[in-house]
RNA sequence: GCGCUCGUAGCUCAACGGACUAGAGCAUCUGACUACGGAUCAGAAGGUUGGGGGUUCGAAUCCCUCCGAGCGCGCCA
């Protein structure tokens, strides 16, 4: 079931083609109608024809009746589409019977490879991570749900020359010490008291130096200690990933190491293809079109001049074993807009080779820095970088503090408000992030994510809760359960009475709600292609406040009449349907109640 | 210096070459209501879209230029 505007622009398509084939109708919501159709006037200029009559001729061409009361052609050449509301209401119907809420599978589920997160193992965990995280397991879920294979990729920095360092601090500190520091968590004192030794001490220098080439050479005991590292750090940051709630696990990750054992052929493979140039010492490729500060040619350095590989080796063999081994056909690299030149270079590196099939898109899903209430880069007060976990922690206390001042008794025992106040602090956290164009930076600021008013997490968390609320009523009214009721048992009673059958749009505000609730495919849709959550958080938002204009004039409970009261509750229940599984695609929980 | 990203209301953000009033949210002001959860709704006010040129029937959007911000620019990832 194609949902109204892949439908419209389907209907307008064939009209266009009767003219121009392959014209694009341009079909955008519209603040004068219920859509717009622009695509007449980029057309006319192309025919030399005039816009007003050639949109004439498309709406005569174009088969609307069944789906459109009315069409009109306004100013230089728009065409104004007006649906019918029994058409409207007829999707409404099938929307709220379909446990998919009329959103449809992709055609082609591809295999998706994503990769995002990727800590460093023995180093803490910031705020830089957590966009990372949270736009990729939006991401992750938004395809996943559209039918896409998703493969998600957990790059962790889990190889190279801090490793020398770091196993050398092992040493000194010794084993059970260290062990005990990295499992609390305090992996920046480690991290930091490992770069002090190596940047005040030749002697500990040295030995670290010596102790990467042992890594290198698969010395027994010194790989030993580097998995020692490695565990104990991949089980810290599974704590981070169960605190946020996102998908990742430990079969997700994918470190460095992993692509050890490629590299040789990756330098081998660019060299037989005569792409290799040494190049002070280093051997290079100079994929044409960047250059440096002098205008030279820029290189991507595979090998460096003491033999280590660079990490561009190890970039391009992720490409390889994530086309010819999971067989990919899209990669999405949830990466900072600074490493934005580094990943074009991987990619135009890997397309002369040959690695990266014209069929294949590869996208660097780049984001913007976390900023403070400053506009300058989120610090704490002693100007290291924020833990995420403290971050975190903060969001969740701030959370239970709003909740303690608003002073609603409807979340009872401890357990459940602990529960509501991590959904809440987690939730804003993540919807401030994800719900602005990834590409900028964004100002991180407690006080309007949390202020519960406006576009924010919490205030459609409400306007969910708002909506079961209705349906906790209804199964009082109904009749009291009895002995035992449970959450479940109430809600079913209310549920009872949404019946899909039943929704009829009389009311403007429920015709205006009929219409966003129809827009949930495209809004997914939207997100996944462009990658962008934020489309799907703009989307709840005009749902969310669409909504409580109808409650606001359409009781529900208190309906004039049964049919009518039938109707509006399977409209509140649909509702509460897209905005839970909306959230839920965005990452964020819905509470039953606040 | 070169490159990338960005500059929209007091603040935080939308706007996919389209419309006569450049949209939201917050904050401000005014109203509604002992509330199907007021963590609400309605309304007002607030902008020569950083400046200047250009292309176009039409530009916040495309091109040029200047100003400003952030980031990147050979062996760290």
């Amino acid at each position: 079931m194609p949902d109204v505007a892949a439908l419209l622009a389907g209907r307008l398509r064939a009209a266009f083609d009767t003219l121009a084939p392959g014209a694009d109708p341009v079909l955008r919501p519209s603040e004068r109608a219920d859509f717009q159709a622009n695509g007449a006037l980029a057309l006319a200029k192309q025919l030399g024809r005039d816009p007003r009559d050639l949109a004439a001729a498309i709406a005569a061409a174009a088969q609307l009746d069944d789906v459109c009361e009315r069409v009109e052609v306004s100013g230089p050449g728009f065409l104004n589409l007006f649906l019918s509301t029994r058409y409207v209401e007829a999707r409404v119907r099938e929307l709220a019977a379909d446990p998919r809420l009329g959103v449809e599978p992709a055609a082609a589920g591809d295999r998706v490879v994503v990769t995002y997160s990727h800590p460093n193992v023995a180093k803490e965990m910031h705020v830089g991570h957590l966009r990372s995280t949270v736009i990729g397991d939006a991401l992750c879920r938004v395809l996943a749900h559209l039918g896409h294979d998703v493969v998600r990729e957990n790059h962790i920095g889990d190889w190279g020359t801090p490793f020398g360092m770091l196993i050398e601090h092992l040493l000194d500190v010794g084993e059970e010490k260290a062990v005990a520091e990295l499992t609390v968590g305090d992996l920046t004192d480690f991290y930091q008291a490992a770069r002090a030794s190596f940047e005040g001490d030749e002697d500990f220098k040295e030995r670290s130096r010596r102790r990467v080439v042992l890594l290198q050479h698969g010395d027994v005991e010194t790989l030993r200690m580097w998995r020692v590292l490695v565990e104990h750090s991949i089980a810290y940051f599974d704590e981070v990933y169960a605190k946020l709630g996102v998908l990742l696990t430990d079969d997700d990750v994918k470190g460095e190491s992993y692509y050890n054992a490629m590299l040789p052929d990756v330098v081998a493979d660019l060299d037989a293809a005569g792409l290799l140039v040494r190049d002070g010492g280093a051997l290079c490729v100079f994929p044409p079109g960047f250059t440096n500060r002098e205008g030279d040619p820029l290189p991507l350095i595979v090998q460096k001049s003491d033999g280590g590989f660079g990490y561009a080796a190890t970039d391009l063999a992720c490409i390889r074993d994530r086309v010819d081994t999971l067989g990919a056909a899209r990669l999405l690299y949830v990466v900072g807009a600074p490493q934005s030149q580094h990943l074009q270079m991987c990619f135009a590196v890997a397309r002369i080779a040959g690695w990266l099939p014209a069929g294949v898109r590869a996208e660097h899903v780049a984001f913007g820095s976390v900023l403070g209430t400053d506009h300058k880069m989120l610090r704490t007060r002693a100007g290291t970088s924020v833990k995420l976990v403290d971050l975190l922690d903060e969001a969740v206390a701030r959370a239970a503090d709003a909740m303690a001042e608003r002073g609603r008794d409807t979340a009872v025992g401890p357990a459940e408000r602990e529960a509501v106040a991590r959904a809440l602090g987690i939730g804003a956290v993540k919807y401030a992030d994800l719900s602005t164009d990834r590409v900028r930076d964004y100002v991180f600021d407690w006080d309007r994510m949390l202020s519960f008013e406006g576009d924010t997490g919490p205030y459609l968390q409400y306007a969910h809760a708002r909506i079961r609320s209705i349906f906790r009523r209804a199964g009082d009214e109904a009749g009291p359960p009895g002995a035992g009721k449970s959450d479940a048992g109430l809600a079913g009673a209310g549920e009872g009475d949404a019946d899909p059958g039943a929704i009829a749009l009389e009311e403007p505000e429920e015709r205006a709600l009929g219409i966003s609730l129809l827009g949930y495919g495209s809004a997914i849709r939207a997100a996944a292609d462009e990658s962008s959550p934020s489309k799907l958080c703009a989307y709840l938002f005009h749902l969310a406040t669409t909504f409580t204009v109808f409650y606001e004039r359409c009781p529900v409970l208190r309906a004039p009449d049964a049919p009518t009261r039938k109707s509006r509750l399977a409209l509140a229940q649909t509702t509460a349907r897209v905005l839970a599984e909306g959230l839920g695609l965005l990452g964020m929980e819905a509470p039953e109640r606040m």
